[in-house]
RNA sequence: GGGCCGUUAGCUCAGUCGGUAGAGCAACAGACUUUUAAUCUGUGGGUCGUUGGUUCGACUCCAACACGGCUCACCA
């Protein structure tokens, strides 16, 4: 059967003409709801007066969600963005004839609106009894049924509209996220940090290593890229002048889809001058912290995948040598040179071709990431990067293989990157240099030189710390998902031909 | 891209050894003025993901393809 003509949505469209033949305006637009379902619920639910609620009149607006009549009575369950509440038609309030062919012909899915008093049943429901009635919008398709929802995860994606009307506690997820959005928002602005937005379209993909998306311009006859980081475009503000800025949006990067990867994923990313990567720690766990307290009603536990994780600060602050040695059984020799690391990676098993591919720098991060990251449950900050796998990262004063750089993980996950800046544009240069030689040797993910970013580092950028953070993955962790799917209200799917 | 699993009515799911398809909800007709997954009686509804193959006969066995899920690889 066409799920485009098949015979349910034949015969609500035959209602609809019938709807509109017994004198019901099919689409109008002049309804105005009086009062949400959730007001209704919180200021009336408690009077036991009938006397009281009779005399309440009321106009509520939502769709019909559940509805079951009796001869002479229908009930039916309305729901609007606020809540579900009943609301009952008696025949001989209404007259026979609305009654038979106007309500009777009501189904499932229909936006109406509805006016009249309240009243209680006798199961003690608080209840609004219709007495005038508007149709908003016919439902032409079938609603998902009522008992087991939406469970077809595809559907639940491609259809979201149907997933969100049906499935409470999906609706219930993107509020959180959007709260989630919020609160990191509030605390940056309380901490005198300027929003901004920068370009989505770069003409040189910049500020993370990955592969870009290509799109073409037609009156500039050029090929731009969708960004993969806004991070040298902040970092300019940051010459520019702005001290605090950040700029919560989307980046794209042209890479596998999976249970933690969308090609468009949301990022918060912050720049402060005069600060350096160990005071990021610092304000990223306050940051995180405080989102935790305000979603999760003040408690720093959070239950995820049946695992507890504790935000309670202060984070554990391990080096990648330090986290090698506990999390991986390795030897304080094993992590101190390239031979140790190579005697590690034959032990954990991994790919032998690493050790002619990686230089000392990767080799230690590919260690970290293959054996470490999966364990990091509990938030947990790795800092000390190899500098050659930090081609933005400020040069350590103390060492000038490492950078001054963290990464927060949690739940197994990176959540954050955090670095203080590279601000010396001939160091910057180099270190372009370096990436564009990777490149050339066949990294389609190094980076390229951007020679506007090192003119303005020429005019001077003031010592500054940057970190970025996972928005989709921190909503993951904060709502119990296992999918970015769950956390995206549109996930990138492929298309399927429609017939 | 690789491996494994899945795709049957609008939705949620059964379908035995290969013999041409079932339930609940939804729909339709009827009964019913306090239900809330309302209940009861009756009726209709299917290109079994697509294409091919094996077979007298395919939802079932085989192959390819499409889409999805998990996972590995790449990445955040």
């Amino acid at each position: 059967m066409s799920n485009e003509e098949n015979h349910l949505v034949i015969v609500r469209k035959e209602k609809l003409s019938a709807l509109t033949q017994a004198g019901v305006p099919s689409y109008p637009n002049d309804y105005r709801p009086k009062n949400t379902l959730a007001s209704l619920l919180s200021q009336f639910d408690a009077q036991q007066d009938s006397d009281v609620l009779a005399k309440i009149t009321v106009a509520v607006a939502g769709r019909i969600v559940l509805y079951r009549h009796f001869g002479k009575l229908i009930f039916a369950t309305l729901r609007d963005a606020s809540a579900d509440m009943q609301i009952a038609v008696q025949r001989d309030e209404v007259g026979v004839e609305l009654y038979t062919n106007v309500f009777r012909k009501l189904d499932v899915g229909d936006w109406i609106g509805a006016e009249g008093t309240l009243f209680r049943t006798k199961t003690g429901e608080l209840t609004v009894r219709v007495v005038r009635f508007q149709l908003l919008a016919k439902a032409l398709r079938p609603l998902p049924e009522k008992w087991h929802g939406l469970e077809d995860i595809e559907t639940r994606y491609r259809q979201r509209y149907l997933d969100l009307m049906v499935n409470p506690e999906v609706r219930t997820l993107f509020k959180t996220r959007s709260k989630i959005v919020s609160l990191i928002r509030g605390f940056m602005e309380s901490h005198d940090f300027l929003e901004v937005e920068t370009p989505m379209m770069h003409p040189i993909p910049g500020g993370a290593v990955a592969r870009p998306f290509v799109t073409h311009h037609n009156a500039l006859d050029r090929d731009l890229y969708l960004r993969i980081a806004p991070e040298l475009y902040l970092k300019r503000l940051i010459v520019g002048g702005f001290e605090k800025v950040f700029e919560i949006n989307r980046n794209f990067r042209n890479e596998g889809l999976s249970t933690r990867h969308n090609p468009e994923f949301t990022m918060m990313e912050f720049y402060q001058a005069f600060t350096d990567y160990q005071e990021l720690m610092e304000r990223v766990e306050q940051l995180i912290c405080h989102v935790v307290r305000a979603i999760n009603h003040d408690h720093l536990v959070v239950h995820h995948q049946d695992r507890p994780i504790d935000f309670t600060p202060p984070w554990p602050r391990l080096t990648l040598q330090e986290a090698l040695i506990r999390f991986a059984e390795a030897t304080p020799q094993e992590v101190a040179n390239r031979e140790g690391l190579l005697i590690l990676a034959d032990r954990h098993g991994l790919d032998p071709k690493i050790k002619n591919t990686l230089d000392d720098g990767a080799l230690l991060l590919e260690l970290f990431e293959s054996i470490v990251e999966e364990k990091l449950i509990q938030p947990t900050f790795i800092k000390d990067y190899p500098i050659s796998v930090s081609p933005l990262s400020r040069r350590s004063s103390q060492n000038p293989l490492v950078a001054d750089r963290f990464e927060l993980f949690i739940g197994g996950w990176e959540i954050a990157n955090a670095f203080s800046e590279l601000n010396d544009p001939q160091d910057q240069e180099e270190r372009f240099l370096a990436q564009v030689q990777a490149k050339d040797a066949g990294n389609l993910e190094a980076m390229h030189f951007d020679a506007d970013y090192i003119r303005a580092l020429e005019y001077g950028m003031p010592p500054t710390g940057g970190a970025g953070i996972g928005i989709d993955r921190l909503v993951m962790l904060l709502t119990n998902s296992a999918a970015i799917r769950d956390v995206i209200l549109f996930p990138q799917m492929r298309s399927k031909d429609p017939g």
